[in-house]
DNA sequence: CCCATATCTTACTAAAAGGTGAGTACCTTA
DNA sequence: TAAGGTACTCACCTTTTAGTAAGATATGGG
């Protein structure tokens, strides 16, 4: 898993695309979770597989430890991420990406693959 | 365009794996940009065509005119958005995907396609 | 003369997001 | 004895983002 390659579609399903979103529509929530600064950061870096508290941290560059805590929350209360914790002292925690966080992480990682390749271009105003 | 599918990656580009992003990356600041929630809607919309203004206003449905006015001012500088206004009165200005745009918009689809489909499942909780 | 139209801009305010620093618990190592 | 590691939470404050409501514009129609 995480290896394959997909095949998607390019467009919208049919009932999206009139009226775009309603406004009180539920994918909104979800798309705002999903989308949002540290979320995707987070997904991402657990697409490489399980990671404990501190390598999160290390690799979300610039998260503070509030933010980390409230995006893994999110994340684990919308079924994206696994937290395994064992009690022990000091303390152990794993986090981890659940079937449906993986199919989401695929079609992450090509959008931020083409921020990545498309950034400079798009922020030099170059065409 | 818009009728092709894609082939996508499933894995993170060779030098973003490993520290994942660097916190004053260029690429950050991009996917701050198209991950934005008004961003997402209004990529999406024109994704099925050039629209005007008050097409716009009306189909991403919630938007002010002030966030609506700021978010198509980043999408045009980022080369994502074209703007095309005729010097008539009324005003009539139409807007439109660059290339880069619709390159953007296929990856984008998908991501929304599936936060709409499970939506429910994920707020309700459901595994 | 005044209103409607379409595309915005601006000033003010409210809400959301995020940073900082402290505190907790307990064991291990120095 | 003291410091350090690990994974947090909490309270407080600042910064950023977004909503609201008004105004600007220029013209044709009643």
């Amino acid at each position: 898993m995480g290896m394959e390659t997909q095949v998607l579609p390019a467009r919208l399903p049919a009932d999206l695309s009139d009226g775009v979103f309603p406004a009180g529509c539920p994918s909104r929530t979800v798309l705002d979770h999903i989308t949002s600064k540290w979320g995707v950061l987070i997904l991402l870096s657990l697409s490489e597989g399980e990671q404990r508290w501190s390598d999160l941290r290390r690799r979300a560059e610039g998260i503070s430890e509030k933010m980390l805590a409230q995006t893994l929350k999110t994340l684990e209360r919308d079924g994206l991420v696994l937290r395994k914790s064992q009690p022990v002292i000091p303390p152990r925690v794993d986090y981890s990406l659940t079937d449906r966080g993986y199919e989401l992480s695929a079609l992450l990682i090509p959008l931020v693959a083409w921020a990545y390749n498309n950034a400079d271009e798009i922020l030099n105003g170059e065409r």
